[in-house]
DNA sequence: ATGGGCTCCTGATGGC
DNA sequence: TGCCATCAGGAGCCCA
């Protein structure tokens, strides 16, 4: 559920309520949101209990909990149905759905709720990309995403290498990170290019053009709160995201393109839905 | 190398 | 009102 924005909006809340707390409790419910350490609640505990968080740091749709004095970091990931909350007051029992609870040592919890179980936390070594950026081990294939300060070569020249569709590249978190369903169809439209069009086959210059569109939409979409169709996507207080009516393109088939009035329509892609105007966005001749 | 299908889950929605 | 099918912002796996 959550891309980039949205994540990038709760990490942000995250970093305003714990930076520099220290943590005094780590509850769980044993459930499988706790990825690739072996010793599930048993390694939260050992590397969280009386840690101090330093930084909330991201990158594409991953945040982490940076530790003062700890090589290790907490990994949060989302997934489509994961939210952050952050409340004042603790409570005996987890909330349905609650899948892991941190105490702050000024009172506050830390509540890690996902309905469908897709996202998931892990605890994990930081370790040196390609650039030298620390970056939790388990992300050594996520690359950058479009708001990080890298070559402006980064993204394109592996597009360029490509023979899949320039749609399902945009969503393929080892070319560019951070980008989701959403804001793929909204960068699409605003390249004028339909998804099914062969990365390789796009000049360069078309190629910047689409992840600087990714990153504009999603620039703009972070200025409001990222998007929210429904109470799955809400920020660390509870609040949704306003996105929703600036999309262009997303959710509209049947309904008139914004740009030249045809009836946008939706067709499936790597099994994701593409949303598209045909007349904006020709499909490529077969 | 690539794309399609399927999987992990729960919940919202719409048709009948 | 209720039941059932369909779909969903992610991502990894297997197979052809």
């Amino acid at each position: 559920m959550p891309e980039l924005p949205e994540v990038e909006t709760i990490r942000a809340g995250l970093a305003r309520h714990t930076k520099g707390r220290r943590i005094v409790q780590v509850r769980g419910n044993g459930s499988r949101l706790i990825r690739n350490n072996p010793q599930g609640m048993e390694d939260l505990h050992a590397h969280l209990v009386d840690a101090q968080i330093r930084a909330v740091r991201r990158r594409g749709k991953f945040m982490w909990l940076e530790l003062a004095g700890s090589d290790f970091a907490l990994v949060i990931h989302l997934g489509m149905s994961g939210q952050v909350r952050v409340g004042q007051q603790d409570m005996e029992t987890l909330e349905r759905h609650e899948h892991v609870r941190l105490v702050l040592d000024d009172g506050k919890i830390v509540s890690f709720v996902d309905p469908r179980t897709f996202g998931h936390l892990t605890i994990c070594m930081l370790t040196p990309d390609t650039t030298g950026r620390l970056i939790p081990a388990i992300m050594d294939s996520v690359a950058p995403d479009p708001f990080e300060d890298v070559p402006a070569d980064t993204f394109t020249s592996a597009m360029a290498r490509t023979s899949r569709f320039v749609k399902s590249v945009l969503l393929d978190q080892s070319i560019v990170s951070g980008i989701g369903n959403i804001y793929a169809d909204e960068a699409l439209f605003r390249a004028g290019l339909h998804g099914t069009v062969r990365a390789k086959n796009l000049a360069p210059k078309e190629a910047l053009t689409v992840i600087n569109a990714a990153r504009d939409v999603m620039g703009e979409a972070l200025k409001v709160g990222g998007t929210s169709f429904d109470a799955l996507y809400v920020n660390t207080e509870g609040d949704p995201g306003y996105f929703e009516r600036s999309l262009r393109v997303y959710g509209r088939a049947g309904e008139d393109c914004l740009e030249c009035g045809t009836i946008v329509e939706r067709e499936v892609i790597g099994g994701r839905s593409h949303f598209f105007c045909r007349r904006c966005q020709p499909p490529p001749a077969v």
